[in-house]
DNA sequence: GCTCATTTGTTCGTATGTATC
DNA sequence: TGATACATACGAACAAATGAG
């Protein structure tokens, strides 16, 4: 616990890579909160452990308390991090940030809950893939890419197939797991856990595709079913994709769920 | 514009509706936001009105600035207000909080920019509704609905066909308008200033369906082509339903684009 | 183009309350 | 109980943007 404080101490406690004589027009807590997230997006500052106290660094750096808490509100605000009164403030991880949002919520109504799912593995094998995933994850000439098969269940029965494809580079280790650890939890829980990579965004793009027959067979329906089809780009901080997803889900009883809020509601 | 800004302070810079000795545990920046946010939602505060100045509010409640501006603060991270440095704190609209959120994106790829789409009027007329959207509207017995159809275009060729759902308790006056009102700007921003109901969140499912007969020769495509469904049930304040909404789209070409972030993006 | 009053934005300092361990 | 950390509240000063004159 101790050693975790000083390492910060280091990253952000000690002398801050700014000086108030050429602060470029940007005030002093955006660029201390830019310092920070800074530390977060290269990984320096890994998802759960704490910052040093507002009153440490204030002191070290000559700021004002209000100008730390500024800074960190700022963070906080974008989900970065999170604040315990009487423990401290740390970084927020992507299971924490994502709680709430389920990438597959299925229901058969506005009001009802979502679908208790469960994953299954299908496969994971080395492709080249084609021009246009290549494209998205914005991959090398001679990188490669991992891709994965899985169903979703919910109650034993089927309901989407998805595939999902991820540049090697990124996950060169992804080979040596077994299909039960793809199963046992979300997989950009997984993901941040095992890579290091915490899912931020995604992009999605809805459209309808007719089963062909791998796929009909393991949905348990008949050839040109028709599909919901959804593409998904998913990004990790600065806007990098990390991963591509194609998910074909039989909507005949449960839909999927989408909740927009133009803002926060009250609590 | 002087006389404005007396109204207001009659509401929020006069004495407010709290005592300090009975606060019940509710920090005070808490409670005046909660008071500013009741005016805005019964429609006290319309859209674009200023509130009086932070100074104001400090002297006339007996505050402190900062504490007056955190409750400010909340009402910004809602969305509720949005503050001009050398203006003024102003109540948002619908339009400028949905300013970049459309409901009907569509694209021919992640990284292309949403069509450029027309509605079309197609029928507007008094209906009673079956059981399933009077429920999701909590419409009373003898209440009955308004039906408008309409027609999405993006360079004269149709693609999606939309039918709403409103109660006619809450949009009385709707049949007195004409075709080209629907047609000349969105819908969300025709009813917050026609009817001042403005939007605040949305729920939307997903799902697959073929085309009949009506929606087929509207989208000039075969009866059974299969089409991309969105049921959407439209909240305006305190979660209360106004509109549900059917959407049927054609994705051969363009598919429909959500994007979520799990926090605001640096600027 | 300039000045001045108004309004929000930033920064400083201080004190006290409350949750955690 | 005490030490630590965040939360609330107050007061003050100056910077920066806006609009009226």
């Amino acid at each position: 616990m101790e050693n975790e404080v000083k390492q910060m101490e280091q990253l952000i406690g000690g002398p801050i890579p700014f000086s108030r004589s050429e602060n470029e027009g940007r005030p002093v807590y955006f660029q201390l909160a830019r310092v920070i997230q800074d530390q977060i997006e290269k990984g320096c500052l890994k998802a759960g452990t704490r910052l040093p106290s507002e009153r440490k660094v204030s002191g070290l750096n000559h700021l004002s308390l209000a100008t730390v808490r500024k800074a960190f509100e700022e963070l906080v605000q974008k989900g970065l991090i999170h604040r315990i009164q009487g423990k401290g403030t740390f970084v927020t991880s992507t299971s924490e940030r994502l709680q709430k949002l389920l990438f597959y919520p299925f229901v058969t109504d506005f009001k009802e809950k979502p679908l208790i799912t469960e994953f299954t593995f299908l496969n994971l094998k080395k492709v080249r893939g084609d021009m246009k995933i290549r494209q998205y994850l914005a991959l090398e000439k001679n990188q490669n890419l991992w891709e994965l098969r899985r169903l979703i269940l919910s109650k034993s029965t089927p309901f989407v197939y998805c595939i999902s494809y991820f540049p090697r580079n990124l996950f060169q280790k992804m080979g040596k797991y077994q299909p039960r650890d793809f199963e046992k939890e979300p997989l950009y829980i997984f993901l941040e856990k095992e890579f290091n990579i915490p899912t931020i965004s995604h992009i999605e793009l809805f459209g309808v595709a007719l089963a062909e027959k791998n796929i009909a067979t393991h949905l348990r329906i008949n050839e040109d079913h028709p599909l919901l089809e959804i593409e998904k780009l998913i990004f990790t901080h600065q806007n990098i994709p990390f991963e591509y997803r194609k998910s074909y889900c039989v909507t005949d009883v449960f839909k999927l769920k989408k909740i927009t809020s133009s803002y926060k509601s009250f609590t």
